[in-house]
DNA sequence: GCGCGACATTGATACGGATCAAACACTCGA
DNA sequence: TCGAGTGTTTGATCCGTATCAATGTCGCGC
């Protein structure tokens, strides 16, 4: 498990390759970086950064899923992120890391040494434009969420939740979503409960009365089944956009 | 009320200069800037822009104090961004606007037609340069601004504001936040709510217990004055940095 | 000066989600 | 096979904030 049928050291057979921070770099551009990059692995549970800590590189999620979360004095904890893979983490131009950043699967980074990639991003526009789209992409999940944590009921929360592991899932299988899909929650209810800012109890409970009301059907504790996707959007509390059928 | 005296054809005069996106410019870049350059004013309650607007320029805001919020069809409303002076709105790449733009007090923006500051992007550096930063910086800010939506209480809510607003009036004095500051609340109860995703009620009794623990005195319904800065830093639950004395 | 409208405060009550507690399900190693 | 550990479900109760309602305050136009 975790193992990679490719050589990661070659940026053409990289899985990220056209849709993390060097997408948009060309051949030359992607030999200097490939001499600046370096692999690091982590494993299901392990910290990846904690906040305050200094960082010597930022890197790009290659593989698995890391969560990007907030921690009070008292243990109250806020996720504020979730990274997969294609995701960046760190920030150039900044010494330190800013959030937590814990690894929840096996995740494999491709990582560069921050002051070169600084350097990098000066004399290599197509960097900064890649990564200037992807913060703003950030940005506006952010501000989504916002809406998610602030006005939205716990019944509300968890079915936002579902159906954006619901989408990201279809997206990596190049399909759209649809009536009767099937898919894996990457998140324990404990860390579903961090992402929503409820208890894990209360996570739990509305998983089970959106289970009676038929709008979603478990198989184990992590399958989800949609069986009809309009019935988890309108439970949602947003605007049905129909733009996603065109 | 919101006359400059300053000529604000002339980006060297400009009050936001030194801070907007276009802070990194040199002097021929600013005159291609001039010349795409036009400036649109608001009265305080106007909207700016409606989410799904088609929008035809990115802008700048000059002076005033505008909302970034969204809301849904039932009518709950949540705030995802407060813009000042300097604060930048719309998306390079973007035809709609994602959000509600509102002016809370009168609004001068510096508006660039948004296809041709699309185009400067790719050609002067500088822009994109500034515009990442800024939005990095946003990111950190909404990232945080989701621990206090999904984690804190009222209370720490309120301190949480309360917080944020005198420390932007003393950057704005260039002073550091102290003992005894006295600073004008920009929002009204109802606009603090929809930030804070509360009821107006529960913000207003939250301000009267503040004001009760002598954690804050108020002079009519807007004048704060915040007799010991650490009492209320201690009020917002957040661990206390002692970063900003140095 | 009066009355109106916008904004704010305060009170009474209801309810959603937190908290405390117990039991259940599954995996893994002895 | 059993027991421990981790993650999950469910129940009982409590508390914080929402909701509904009334009153208060200030500024402004008539």
């Amino acid at each position: 498990m975790g193992s990679l049928h490719v050589d990661l050291k070659d940026c053409g057979q990289c899985p990220i390759r056209h849709r993390a921070v060097c997408s948009r770099c060309e051949p030359k551009e992607l030999e200097v970086l490939e001499d600046i990059k370096y692999y690091r692995t982590y494993e299901a549970g392990q910290p990846i950064l904690w906040a305050g800590d200094h960082m010597e590189f930022v890197a790009s999620v290659v593989t698995g899923i890391a969560t990007l979360s907030q921690t009070m004095e008292d243990g109250r904890t806020q996720m504020v992120g979730l990274l997969l893979p294609s995701d960046f983490i760190g920030r150039p131009g900044r010494e330190t890391a800013a959030f937590d950043v814990v690894a929840v699967s096996d995740v494999t980074l491709c990582c560069f040494r921050r002051k070169p990639f600084e350097h990098l991003m000066t004399s290599t526009p197509h960097i900064g434009q890649r990564l200037l789209e992807m913060t703003l992409d950030e940005l506006d999940s952010a501000r989504e969420w916002m809406l998610v944590l602030g006005r939205k009921t716990a019944r509300e929360k968890i079915a936002s939740l579902l159906l954006i592991v619901a989408r990201r899932d279809a997206a990596l299988r190049k399909q759209l979503p649809s009536d009767g899909m099937v898919f894996d929650l990457p998140l324990t209810r404990e860390a579903m409960s961090d992402y929503l800012g409820l208890t894990l109890e209360t996570v739990s409970r509305q998983i089970s009365a959106l289970r009676k009301s038929e709008v979603v059907e478990l198989e184990g504790k992590r399958r989800v089944i949609v069986p009809d996707l309009d019935t988890l959007i309108a439970e949602t509390g947003d605007d049905v956009d129909g733009g996603l059928i065109a």
